[in-house]
DNA sequence: TCTGGGGTCCTAGGACCC
DNA sequence: TCTGGGGTCCTAGGACCC
């Protein structure tokens, strides 16, 4: 009964690039890359458009580097909200084809058009149609992979770029993604391509007839090996959904100085700012968190998370840069100078906007602000009234949890 | 490869409970 | 007092992707 599905891959060619000179058609004919345009040549590329990719331009190359290559390059500051925009209009063309869409970045989009393409005559068609669309009336070029599931669908949008549309069959695998090298599957980064050329697997092919499984499991782990393998079968089995894109897990951000920095100043300076940021994310999502992260990069590059978990959740930005100032305090080596400084919220769960005041003799205290005042006052009403009177995570001023 | 920033998911070890 | 095993949560770090 269960027929095989049909899953478009629709992936933006040089997303940001393209944005570009979208709203600046006078760049069209011109080497152009987006970067951070910084004097301290720390910014690297984010997006070449494809003339500046064909003189050997590549993402996450430096600005300087590439200057080397072609002093002539045009080089635009990157523009975030903007590219969301386009991101959001495009999607919502996508959405008329089918509401089975997930998003999967900024750029790039999974399909289910199992039912669509029943209105039309081959799904090739519905692709060019796409294709068509968005390259005429978007000013946007995209690559799109056919398959039976997100893997080959995603593996097939790779293939030929830029305004490619490929087909990856399941009963064709042997001729399309075995002969690649290893490297090239969706989810074998470096690291793991290491791993799997030390044990002899050069190619897809060479994974996928791999005779012994349990070897598998302990170079890779469980999960890994489970998912790799069947990926190299072409099995996948994930559904497309559309809300996987919404459901945000965490909120981060991070800042890489110009110079290393020593002063402490400075540093709280910057976490200020971060925790600014990750605050106003966080009260736009309408979520609260139960995890604070740091992260501090130091200038040799060695680089450490600490993070704590709070039964009561934050969502204030003096609560967050509590927990991140007592983090950087614990954790922070003064002899070394730091490079990046990070703060990230996880252990997200929505807001309850609705006060519930549930403990009557702790109403009159107003001048509750800091998670550790709280946890203070809950132990001296349990030396007062005994242990299990107030349940733990229950009693917030401003916010409170029920459970 | 003197190497950004925003994410996701997985793993291993320890604490704690039953 | 010593003992085992399973489950869950937390933490730190690693790998990957765009």
């Amino acid at each position: 009964m269960q027929k095989g599905r049909i899953i478009f891959h629709i992936d933006m060619n040089a997303f940001f690039a393209s944005c570009e000179i979208k709203r600046r058609p006078e760049l069209k004919n011109k080497a152009v890359v987006v970067a951070r345009n910084d004097e301290q040549r720390r910014a690297i590329i984010l997006s070449p458009n494809y003339i500046a990719r064909d003189k050997g331009i590549k993402t996450t190359m430096s600005v300087k580097e590439a200057m080397k290559i072609d002093p002539y390059i045009v080089v635009v500051e990157p523009d975030h909200a903007y590219y969301s925009e386009i991101s959001k209009t495009f999607m919502k063309f996508l959405y008329l084809i089918t509401d089975q869409v997930e998003q999967g970045s900024i750029d790039e989009a999974y399909l289910d058009v199992t039912e669509t393409v029943k209105k039309v005559e081959n799904p090739l068609m519905l692709a060019q149609y796409i294709q068509t669309t968005l390259y005429e009336k978007f000013d946007l070029p995209c690559s799109i992979g056919i398959g039976p599931n997100k893997f080959l669908a995603k593996m097939a949008s790779n293939y030929k770029k830029p305004l490619g549309i490929t087909i990856f069959r399941k009963r064709e695998i042997e001729k399309t993604i075995w002969p690649m090298d290893v490297g090239k599957m969706y989810g074998v980064g470096p690291k793991t391509k290491a791993k799997l050329n030390s044990i002899g697997v050069k190619t897809i092919k060479d994974l996928a007839t791999y005779p012994d499984y349990n070897r598998l499991k302990t170079v890779l782990g469980n999960v890994s090996a489970s998912t790799l393998y069947n990926w190299a079968w072409g099995n996948d089995d994930s559904k497309v959904d559309p809300n996987r894109y919404e459901d945000v897990q965490s909120i981060s951000n991070s800042n890489t100085f110009m110079y290393d920095v020593y002063d402490v100043r400075e540093l709280k300076q910057m976490l200020k700012v971060l925790v600014n940021t990750v605050s106003d994310r966080l009260e736009k999502e309408k979520m609260q968190a139960y995890t604070v992260s740091l992260q501090i990069k130091y200038g040799n590059f060695t680089s450490i998370s600490r993070n704590k978990t709070v039964s009561i959740p934050v969502t204030e930005t003096g609560e967050i840069y509590e927990i991140v100032e007592e983090l950087f305090i614990e954790n922070y080596d003064e002899t070394k100078a730091v490079r990046l400084l990070g703060v990230g919220l996880a252990k997200l769960a929505p807001r309850i906007e609705k006060e519930i005041k549930q403990i009557s003799f702790l109403d009159n205290l107003e001048e509750i602000e800091s998670e550790t005042q709280i946890d203070n006052l809950v132990k001296d009403v349990e030396e007062k009234f005994g242990k299990g009177i107030i349940k733990k995570g229950y009693y917030r001023k401003d916010n409170v949890r029920k459970d």
